[in-house]
This record gives C-alpha cells, sequence and structure tokens, in this order.
DNA sequence: GCCGTTTTCGGCCCGACTGTTTTCAGTCG
C-alpha cells in the first residue's frame, strides 16, 4: 500500500467519524496521522511494515498498529467495518461548500441522501430546505457548490496526475521497440488542471507497445484499444490515451497532439500560407497551388523553423502572442527549475507546519537551495496555530541563532505571513515587521467582500512599506473553490507603484496569481515570488508546479527574485523598506 | 486518539461569519 493510500483512509476514518459524531479530539488525531504519513520526510510505509513509527509525533499506539495492519496486509479491518454503515458516495458530499459533518448527517438520516446526485434532487424538491438547520440561503449555497463541481468534473489538478504521468513515460521508454515518448496535451502545456493524460510515442511495432501499454500494473480498466491508440483509465479516474506513430510522423504527431487547439489551427494556416498542407503525420503539398519544396523534419524545433519561427516552449502555445513573437525571435527564455536559488514563504511547527525550522532548513540545502524564507502565520488565523508577537520574536532569535552555524554557506530568513484583516490593516505592526526580513500579506478570512472593497483591502496592504510580496492573490483552491472578487488589474498597478513582489504560490491547490496575469505584471514590472508555501520538507519540492506556471506565464530567471543568489537577493527584500 | 521535565489523566486551537434562529449551531480558515 502506498502513503498516499494510507493516508487517504486515515482522513476518511475522520470524515467518518465525524459523521457519528465522535470526539473531535479523536478525529482531529486521525487527521494529524494523514497528515504525517503524507508528509513524512523517510519511507514512512517500509517503517509501518517493520512496525518501528514508534516515537513519530502524531502517531501514537492505535495508528501505529493500524498503519502496520495497512503495510502489512493491504487493508484495515476497522475501517472496512466503519465504511460498510455508509454508502461509498456519501465522502464526494464533504467536498460540498457550505456542508460539514452535521449537516451531512442530517440530510442522510432525515432524507437518505447519500450522494451528491441525491443532494441535488432533495435542494431542487425543496425537502433540503424544511429539514432544521437548513433554509433558503443555504440551499442556493449547496446548488451554487454543486454546479462549480460539475464545471469541473473529471478535471484533476496537477499534483494527482504527476507521478502517474511519469511512471507511464518512464515505462514507455524503457521498452525496447519505443524510440521516443512524451507526454503532450494540456499536461505538456503546463495547464493547472489537466481532464486526461495523453501520450505519444514513436515506434516500429506499434501493435506489441500498444498491447504493453495496456497491461502496465496502473491501468485500472481498459476503454479502448486498437492497433495504434489504446484508451485506459488509471485507479484515480484519469484517463490515459496512447497514440503510437512512426519515427518520421513523431515530430508532427507531437506538436498536433500537445496542442492547443487554437495554436495548431494558426501553425496549420501557416504552412498554408507555405503551400503545404499540416496534419499530425506530415506537411503534403496543396494540390494545385504554387509551393517550396517540403521541408525536411526531425524534431519539433525543425517543424517551427520551417515556417520561420523560433522554437515555442510548449507552455506558449495557446496562440496568445507566441507565433508574433516568435517571428522577431522575441521569444522569451523560460525559467527552468533549475534557476531557483531558494524559496520564501514556507511553515514550520511553529505555526501549521509538519517539519521543525532545523529540518525545513537541512531539506532545503539537500535539494541545492542557497537559502530559506520562514513564514509561519500571524496571530489571527487561530486555526493555523498562528504566531503572536512574542512567538515570533522568539523564533527571529533561533533563525538568527542557527544562520551562524550556517556560517553563511546557507541562509534562513526571517518573515511572517501575516494576515490582511478586513479593513486592509495587517495582522501585526509596523514595529514588528520591521525587524523581520521579509513579509507576506495573504487573505485568509472574510472572502465575500464586494470586488471594490475586496481590491481596497488588498492595496491598502501592499502600501505598506513592510509588505514584501503578496501571497495567494485571489485565494482559490483549484476544482474546489473560486476565487473571490478581486480586480487583478488593479491589485497589479499597486504593485508596480509600490514595488510590491507578487507570489506564484506553487501549490498544485493554489498556482495562485493564475500563469494569465503574469504577462501584464511583467509588463509593468512587477517581479514574481515562487513559493512553496511548504507545509512539510515534502512541500518544498512543490516549486516544480510553480515552475510549470511561471513558464505558461512567459516568466524568465529575470523577473524571477528568487532566482537571485545569496548576496543579491536581499537588496530586492529591503527594496520597499524606509531607512 | 495523542501527549506529557507540571506523565498515565485531562487537556487538546479559536474567532468570525452565516443563516438560521429568537440565542445559537454549523462551517470555515
Amino acid at each position: 500500500m502506498t502513503r498516499e493510500a494510507a493516508a487517504q483512509i486515515l482522513e476518511r476514518i475522520a470524515l467518518l467519524l465525524e459523521l457519528k459524531g465522535e470526539n473531535p479530539f479523536k478525529i482531529r488525531a486521525y487527521k494529524t496521522g494523514a497528515e504525517v504519513v503524507e508528509s513524512y520526510a523517510g519511507d514512512v510505509m517500509q517503517l509501518a511494515i517493520e512496525n518501528k513509527l514508534a516515537g513519530i509525533k502524531g502517531i501514537g499506539d492505535a495508528l501505529r498498529d493500524k498503519l502496520h495492519e495497512m503495510a502489512t496486509t493491504g487493508k484495515l479491518e476497522f475501517y472496512e467495518n466503519l465504511r460498510s454503515e455508509f454508502p461509498e458516495s456519501l465522502f464526494e458530499l464533504f467536498e460540498v461548500q457550505g456542508l460539514g459533518p452535521k449537516k451531512i448527517a442530517a440530510l442522510y438520516t432525515e432524507l437518505g441522501v447519500g450522494s451528491i446526485a441525491d443532494l441535488k434532487r432533495v435542494c431542487e424538491s425543496g425537502e433540503a430546505a424544511r429539514l432544521s438547520g437548513f433554509g433558503g440561503k443555504t440551499v442556493v449555497k449547496i446548488l451554487e457548490s454543486i454546479a462549480f463541481r460539475s464545471e469541473h468534473a473529471s478535471e484533476f489538478r496537477v499534483d494527482q496526475v504527476y507521478g502517474l504521468a511519469m511512471d507511464i513515460l518512464e515505462a514507455l521508454r524503457s521498452h525496447p521497440a519505443v524510440s521516443r515518448a512524451e507526454v503532450c496535451g494540456s499536461f505538456r502545456r503546463g495547464k493547472e488542471t489537466v481532464h486526461d493524460l495523453d501520450f505519444l510515442c514513436s515506434t516500429r511495432k506499434p501493435e506489441e507497445v500498444i498491447e504493453y501499454f495496456v497491461k502496465l500494473p496502473m491501468v485500472e480498466k481498459v476503454i479502448a484499444h486498437g492497433g495504434t491508440k489504446a484508451s485506459v483509465y488509471a485507479p484515480n479516474g484519469v484517463q490515459c490515451d496512447l497514440r503510437a506513430v512512426s519515427a518520421q510522423e513523431f515530430p508532427y504527431a507531437l506538436i498536433y497532439f500537445t496542442g492547443s487547439k487554437e495554436h495548431n489551427v494558426e501553425l496549420r494556416q501557416r504552412a498554408l500560407d507555405q503551400g503545404w498542407s499540416l496534419n499530425e503525420y506530415a506537411f503534403t503539398p496543396v494540390e494545385g497551388k504554387e509551393s517550396r519544396p517540403l521541408p525536411s523534419v526531425h524534431d519539433e524545433a525543425e517543424l517551427y523553423r520551417s515556417l520561420g519561427l523560433d522554437f515555442i516552449e510548449p507552455e506558449l502555445r495557446e496562440n496568445i502572442g507566441e507565433f508574433e513573437a516568435a517571428e522577431k525571435g522575441q521569444l522569451p527564455h523560460l525559467i527552468q527549475l533549475e534557476n531557483l536559488r531558494g524559496v520564501f514563504h514556507n511553515h514550520t511547527t511553529a505555526s501549521d507546519g509538519m517539519a521543525s525550522l532545523r529540518e525545513m532548513a537541512e531539506a532545503a540545502r539537500d535539494l541545492g537551495m542557497q537559502y530559506l524564507g520562514i513564514a509561519d502565520h500571524s496571530k489571527s488565523s487561530f486555526q493555523a496555530n498562528g504566531l503572536n508577537e512574542t512567538r515570533l520574536l522568539a523564533q527571529i532569535e533561533e533563525i538568527r541563532e542557527m544562520n551562524e552555524e550556517f556560517e553563511g554557506h546557507f541562509r534562513l530568513f526571517s518573515g511572517t505571513e501575516v494576515d490582511i484583516l478586513k479593513d486592509g490593516s495587517l495582522d501585526f505592526s509596523d514595529e514588528i515587521l520591521a525587524q523581520l526580513d521579509y513579509c507576506v500579506a495573504s487573505v485568509h478570512n472574510v472572502f465575500n467582500l464586494p470586488e471594490a472593497e475586496m481590491t481596497q483591502r488588498i492595496i491598502r496592504a501592499i502600501e505598506n512599506p513592510h509588505v514584501t510580496m503578496l501571497g495567494h492573490v485571489t485565494g482559490r483552491l483549484l476544482l474546489q473553490r473560486p476565487s473571490y472578487a478581486v480586480n487583478i488589474p488593479a491589485i497589479i498597478d499597486a504593485a508596480a507603484e509600490t514595488g510590491t513582489i507578487i507570489e506564484l504560490n506553487a501549490s498544485a491547490w493554489r498556482l495562485d496569481m493564475d500563469w494569465r496575469w503574469w504577462k501584464l505584471a511583467k509588463e509593468k514590472g512587477v517581479k514574481c515570488s515562487i513559493n512553496p508555501d511548504a507545509h512539510s520538507t515534502r512541500g518544498l519540492q512543490d516549486v516544480l508546479f510553480g515552475i510549470r506556471s511561471a513558464r505558461k506565464g512567459w516568466l524568465t530567471r529575470k523577473d524571477v527574485i528568487n532566482c537571485l543568489p545569496l548576496g543579491e537577493v536581499e537588496k530586492v527584500l529591503k527594496k520597499k523598506r524606509p531607512d
């Protein structure tokens, strides 16, 4: 059993216990246990097999035994018994905004609601509104949330498919008859969510490769299975398609299946202008039309070159200006993961992180970073164990001492993720903020302000000279919660005017600010910080998702402050400070 | 269910907002 599966079972136990009205602290223990399993730095499942989990904080005797049972037998009897009391589809109700355990329990026991479909029915029929504690507005909110969810049905966040994509790609590349293989589609274009995974490979033996693909261990169900193409479902419901083509066809097919559709339409038009027709297999001369000799194409770059274009990176293929830039040799040299020198906005056990300051520092060093910025929550974020002034000052001191120990080989920056309060004031005074190396300001509550008020609230925070950067500007949770109402161009203008950095929150749940705004921000001279918002040592690796979005937003290493080496990045952090 | 140089019981994270109420329960962060 994988750690993800084990963590999910613990999470589900917590949900089921909530429905049964169990002791909330017991429920929290299961939730904490799930987080520990998910984010533990070592091989937690191997430890579970060997029954060596004792001593890990958050895992006591009961969870240790349950994890041992899961790791060795692949099942958990306690969980099997518990889940048999409810329909499997009940879990999806927890994803509806405005529904918690109490309301779900009421819906289930009073009306027999066991799925989203049931829920929709009783909301529309008026039955739900008659339940005690429910009313017209509750029902409207529920229906809105269901609609949002169905708009994004069968979409997945990148973190939900990334491992699967890499595993399948590796499996394909390891097959002796496969010469080249790639993931295509929106995944390759760096989209924030995807609805399926498209694989392409070149081979002389397509049937053999297709046969191999549909029998891979991660295949749950085969949907279609032909000589050059197959579609399958992975266990988490992700559809994966494979196309097998010849080596000659590969570059054409790679471009075709990478898309976007809009990009391909423009590309085919440009081919037609040369007298060539372009499809997923080749250029062919258009009949009855004067044309130059067909170019020889071995890879994507040659195909673009043959049309008078520089190579267009997959992330840029949305037909939003990349052709004009490619014609003029003005495409940006996109940022790469290797360019990052450090990261800001990370949490520790001082607030709601899973790893200590030292563990986070060591993990960042192991990843080859030169510096790590700590930004734990501020006191208003009670739920996240936010730091008050006393604890923050103590952390500053702890960081100072640790930095002496590092002797300049590595540096911790002391910061905070300070709450932007309802009126735009901050959760810490300027005197306190002045003692930090930097400050991330974020909205964590009162999401329902009218747009003008929310925008003004954030701008007021940005105008504070101690606010180095703005955290997750829209508050969205991908596929779960839409952005609050906010005028992004106005925020970008204010950031440009005040010299405030805007974060690209790299958590796969957020990817916020969205890639669609970065071109504008860049034009206005606003700098970006790619921030993992890590709550564990593993969370630091989310920068990978941030890099994908930054590339999609046309950003180069010059636009992203955490590409700067130690010795230079400090100046950027100080830029807004009065002194 | 977890945790403990205040150890084996008794705490455990708290406040705002919303919509339903007529004084508060449920949800969220």
